[in-house]
DNA sequence: CACTATACATACGCTGTGTATGTCAGGAGG
DNA sequence: CCTCCTGACATACACAGCGTATGTATAGTG
């Protein structure tokens, strides 16, 4: 039944990437077949390639929207916190928790890095999440020379935690233990 | 010419993973055929077959071997520092310079966690550099309860710190102030 | 000096991506 | 109300690449 309504095709289009993430993030990118993406979205493969153009488009779709995701809770979050000190806390702690779902885990710091590249990825990141994080930083008084350097290592220790969370899941105070860790390293960061 | 001597078996082994790292380190390894690393290694694909498996298998010793690469660095200039504070300093630095090839860097850090696994790829790096780090951060006098937390983190920020550091490759200055942020890091953990 | 296991080469099937082509309905213009 | 065009898919096909089964010749072994 081709050509559906404009909404439906929309739908469509948020549908697949909703089945593709759930694919990706139990079986990992490679082993996930754009058929199954298609047949359990209820179309075939040709709708896949007429929305996403590829594989890794329709896989940059999945990275983009989860990566929004935990943006949005993480801005939420250092919002509700005041001064500069408490925002960079609120905002990394809140990230952490964002970040750490099998799902989440899996698809953005897995997978995409060498699927869509470490650069295009670092690049989505920067524009998602890191932005708050350097910016948080800045008015924590961080050097100048320093900030760029101290956001990629944070937010490469935030992801490493993430994982490592996500690793001993089930294991009681692995969630608590990973926030006081972080909470060191911040602290040393702000002085 | 079927059937070489045993060295000379040996040798084909070593060849085919010295050329397969090459070749991942430059294309990503999707995009590396099991035929481009026969070929080039005066071969067929059934030589790859029989000493490695598969392609992943052949990914895991092209891992193992620039892991252990970097380990002996690691562990050499870690040596050669004295008292618990300096040994943690010199290692990571060390660490940190080893891991910094743009072949290296795509192999060990951006496809490898994709390709083997996460887990098991930390596993890896925890028997070859992050045994090292976790022994000198205990020594240093992290809380024990924080221990394996801090050694994931500051693993994860020294490795994102690789990256961001070839990512400038040229720009100068760019490793030193990955090496400086470092230092903060380091000096909060060990108080 | 057979004989077996090793170190490959050759041949083949199969899965999965991408692309080219077909098809049918919604909506804009007359 | 009819037409035409374009968007939203479906279908069919070519091709690359992995894995496996099978063949083969030699290096060691008794």
């Amino acid at each position: 039944m081709p050509r559906a309504t404009a909404e439906a095709a929309a739908e469509t289009a948020r549908r697949l990437v909703e089945i593709a993430a759930d694919l990706f993030a139990e079986r990992g990118y490679a082993a996930v077949a754009l058929d199954d993406v298609a047949t359990a979205g209820g179309v075939t493969r040709g709708a896949v390639y007429h929305h996403y153009g590829s594989k890794k488009g329709l896989f940059r779709a999945v990275t983009a929207h989860l990566q929004q995701q935990v943006a949005a809770t993480l801005v939420a979050a250092a919002g509700a916190a005041d001064g500069p000190h408490d925002r960079l806390r609120a905002g990394s702690h809140a990230f952490l928790d964002a970040v750490t779902s099998p799902r989440t885990v899996r698809i953005l710091l897995v997978d995409a890095p060498a699927v869509i590249g470490w650069q295009e990825w670092r690049a989505l990141d920067a524009d998602s999440s890191a932005v708050h994080l350097r910016e948080a930083l800045a008015e924590a008084g961080v050097a100048p020379e320093l900030l760029d350097a101290l956001t990629a290592q944070l937010s490469g220790a935030m992801n490493e935690a993430a994982l490592w969370i996500v690793d001993r899941d089930g294991e009681p105070g692995a969630r608590e233990a990973a926030h006081r860790a972080l909470d060191v390293l911040l602290e040393a960061v702000t002085g």
